[in-house]
DNA sequence: ACCTGAACACCGTTCAAGT
DNA sequence: ACCTGAACACCGTTCAAGT
């Protein structure tokens, strides 16, 4: 033991994240554990606290991971050109957190961040998230201007959120899913017609 | 000491929640601890279990208080009768979120209930809750079916609480606070104006 | 019957000691 | 320099023992 050298710090760090990943995929975040995970990769605590500051450094880091998905998987779900676009955008978030309940869960429902200050380079993972609402809305409404609709695709994507997190829980059955996407649905269909008389 | 009898069950299970109450007032529920307010009310930490099945079960009675709380704010809120209405109450709760930070945010933040199921007891103080947006909405939409009410009143509802979970911080300044209240009153217009057309 | 408080299991975090 | 693992502080919870 000891002077192992046999990752480099970068290396561990990357381990601890996937290790920490598994788990809270598979057994929820209440089941995240510093010992757990450094045994995981074949290291003892003590390990975890060269590569990162704490557990909710860790965890803020895990985070970003999730919101980089997320941000990947709005991209990558295709847009239609007409009104219906901004359904689909916000229908494609939902997907995420059903399919991904516990680390989508995960990151709205911290109490470690809640109590640390947010830096910057994580508020920036947010903003890229709020971002894709934004773009949606851009193309849809190019009348608008750039504040205009940084303060309406926050609205709405905020409220989005908010739907999800009061509605998303494991194991949805058809009818439970069909119900979650029609309250979104309704929210934003009512929302664009809103902004249309609006302008 | 033992066999003091000094206080019924009720009392003590009362003196409790007072005291956790206070201390999450006061330090944000991070600070709650099972020893703490045993001692805050003169007892020791074995009591707080002669009342309550553990830590869980006494925070889910404090979110109770917190969404009684709550709905008596929203009742006791001036409504006018014009189309405003529901902003002023989607504002009235935005405002108990501000005033009332520490145990408003508590109540959706908990990961102690995100791993228990909710007893039907308290699943009725929620629906109480957005049952205050239906008597609303059905109120200034009164041509629109119950089924109908209840499902927009929740994507509203839902959409506040999204924008409330996103934007309220401790110690928002005035700047700030006006900004949150334009983005509920924004997602609140819009979606009045969308259920205007559709209906 | 009511209440205590020591004991237990289990956390995150630190750091002296090994190689 | 890298890593260990015992030790510490601090949780929630239990329960034998007191009155």
């Amino acid at each position: 033991m000891a002077r192992r050298s046999e990752h480099s710090p970068e290396q561990i760090k990357t381990m601890l994240l996937d290790a920490a990943e598994l788990v809270v995929n598979e057994q929820g975040f209440s089941a995240l554990k510093a010992r757990s995970i450094a045994k995981d990769i074949g290291y003892t605590v003590g390990s975890l606290y060269m590569v990162f500051n704490n557990m909710p450094d860790l965890i803020m880091q895990l985070h970003a991971r999730t919101l980089d998905a997320i941000v990947l998987h709005l991209q990558q779900s295709p847009f239609n050109e007409s009104e219906a676009r901004m359904e689909s955008l916000a229908l494609a978030y939902m997907n995420y957190g059903v399919q991904h309940f516990n680390r989508w869960r995960f990151i709205f429902d911290d109490r470690l961040l809640a109590d640390a200050e947010i830096p910057d380079w994580y508020q920036n993972k947010i903003d890229k998230l709020t971002h894709q609402f934004e773009l949606c809305l851009a193309s849809l409404k190019p009348e608008l201007d750039p504040l205009e609709i940084k303060h309406n695709a926050f609205a709405l994507f905020a409220g989005i959120q908010g739907i999800c997190a009061l509605s998303i829980k494991p194991n949805l059955d058809k009818d439970e899913f069909e119900k979650v996407e029609a309250t979104i649905i309704t929210l934003v269909r009512h929302f664009m017609q809103g902004i249309k008389i609006q302008s």
